[in-house]
DNA sequence: CTGTTAGCGCATTCAC
DNA sequence: GTGAATGCGCTAACAG
């Protein structure tokens, strides 16, 4: 009715109390007697009332809101790494902001000097984010307890998998099949980019350990959807120089991208051309994609879990934790042995 | 350096004026000279300072912070909106807090007695949200600005396009080309469902038009992902006794499965099945989908600048808007004229 | 145009 | 266990 906000004077004034009283028997925090306890929640019931949180904040000087910074949403990784870890931070009374970065260096830039230092958010998760020197300083200067997915970061606490291994795993699985012309659809490398942990990585030394010799014009680095990898796909499956009987996706978008060109292409997945991913994608049922899943929510949950504990321990007791997921090749029906008398392709 | 926050306090100090002068300053909200402008943004600089949110938030009313209510974000219309609507509120200053809703019916209940109310955030953007009487009372109760998106409410302000018009089209469409036994592909119906104003009430139109039979067999209602498209399509096309020549899918991604789906039974889309959906998803042309374009970027963006409008607006200002947005069929090469003698499926 | 003052609503000291 | 007072950091009147 009123369309101001109660306060929590008013919820004292009604249940015979004093608001420091009320204060605590709400939060929770400070011991109350049972009636008291009863009573406040009663009138703050009645009253509709509930917290300010800016004014809570403000006096505690927690926000119980945590900031979710993500390059892309529109991406499964993502998508499904944000409805996870909001179901269960939210489940512990935290709030989600959630920071998009959009790919500009501007977005990104205000993001680090001014979002994260306005107090507004007592922890950060972040994905996938190649933090430099600056921003990494910046952050653990300010104090923000962070949790980081897929990246490894010193000096806070992660959550991930060994992509080098994981890449390799795949590539092994094509080796092991028996394809030796595989290509590579992958990231391109950041800045300081590390061939030892990374899926490109993986991907070489699989290559090297066979005995086989890196192909350069079969190693596609981008930054794909699967849109994207669908046109890489075709663009490498329709070379007559290149002819590779396998690919390896850096992930299970790409490799759906990738399965939909070489059929479009008249080829058949896996007769003509094998495809594995790396994500454990939800569609990878529906397309038969051979893949190492990657454990995304469980990823997730691990990361908001920690955060959950870095923010209730004190500010002393934070030691980065890092935590490394196992990862799981999963065989469906896009790989098999190569084909010798493949059709030219196109 | 130091871990502990700047003041504005610290930085009246330091550039020699009064702490009100630099919030002036800083905020652009009241008259400044020249050089107090300039002496603040040095000290403030200098300092490292930003405001915190929190206390600004609680002395002005005003949080910078609106709140993004989602069903889903693992869904291509969700996520495309979440990417383009924070782009905007971010360029303008404003946080976003993602709500999640999680299919949950106490995530919801949460989301609305507690969050919404405790005045974090400013404003509210809420995508495919069915409010029920209680919810909206509440909402307008607390006089929160809100622009729903892909709704009719009454009372809030809306971006929406025309469900009935555009599903009449896609079937029209279908019909058009010779097709009879068209299948849908739908939405589960809420609560409070009204055949006139949704996608299945204009799929049943345009039958209706063309004056062909609503075979209720070929109705098909959930609440699909790419994946469960796939296997309602499947089922679908499998069963000899159905025979639907054609699919107007509900959703773009629906549709998507759809085609996969043919393609696995060994049907070629279109000859053997023509498929139609519903979105503009980025994939489209990869698949070669038919479409009705609902452009879903240009919406978020509207009620993104909606939404900052009525958040500029005096409170007794804020008429509720409806924008409601033009669709466009775009045809591909998942539609043609029906073939007579299509191989019994299977 | 600028400085002084008084809260915003709550959590948290302290006394009791 | 409870209540009264203090202040979190800032903005919005009010004077000047």
């Amino acid at each position: 009715m009123s369309s101001k906000a109660v306060t929590i004077k008013e919820v004292a004034e009604r249940a015979g109390l004093s608001v420091a009283t009320v204060s605590r028997a709400l939060s929770g925090r400070g011991h109350v007697s049972e009636t008291a306890r009863t009573l406040s929640a009663q009138a703050a019931r009645e009253l509709g009332y509930v917290a300010s949180y800016n004014a809570a904040s403000l006096a505690s000087g927690r926000s119980k809101n945590v900031g979710l910074v993500v390059p892309w949403v529109n991406r499964w990784f993502f998508s499904t790494v944000i409805e996870t870890a909001s179901t269960v931070l939210a489940a512990d009374g935290y709030d989600v902001t959630l920071y998009y970065l959009g790919g500009g260096k501007r977005e990104r830039d205000l993001v680090f000097s001014d979002f994260l230092l306005r107090k507004r958010v007592d922890g950060l998760l972040a994905v996938s984010l190649e933090l430099d020197d600056a921003e990494r300083a910046d952050l653990l200067r300010v104090g923000t307890p962070v949790v980081c997915i897929g990246g490894v970061m010193p000096g806070v606490s992660t959550v991930s998998i060994d992509d080098f291994a994981t890449a390799r795993l795949a590539t092994a699985h094509l080796i092991a099949l028996g394809h030796e012309r595989i290509a590579h659809l992958g990231w391109e490398g950041p800045g300081d980019f590390d061939l030892a942990t990374t899926r490109q990585g993986g991907y070489a030394h699989a290559l090297s350990e066979a005995g086989i010799a890196l192909a350069p014009e079969l190693l596609v680095l981008g930054d794909f959807t699967m849109a994207e990898g669908y046109a890489a796909a075709k663009r490498l499956l329709s070379d007559p120089r290149l002819c590779p009987t396998a690919i390896f996706a850096a992930s299970d978008e790409m490799a759906i991208g990738a399965i939909t060109a070489a059929r479009d292409l008249g080829l058949d997945v896996p007769r003509d051309v094998s495809v594995v991913g790396i994500d454990g994608h939800d569609l990878g049922p529906v397309f038969g994609l051979t893949t190492v899943d990657q454990h995304v929510r469980e990823q997730a949950t691990q990361a908001a879990a920690l955060l959950l504990g870095l923010l209730d321990a004190e500010p002393g007791e934070r030691e980065p934790v890092h935590a490394e997921l196992e990862v799981d090749l999963v065989v469906r029906t896009s790989t098999m042995v190569p084909n010798a008398d493949r059709p030219s392709s196109r």
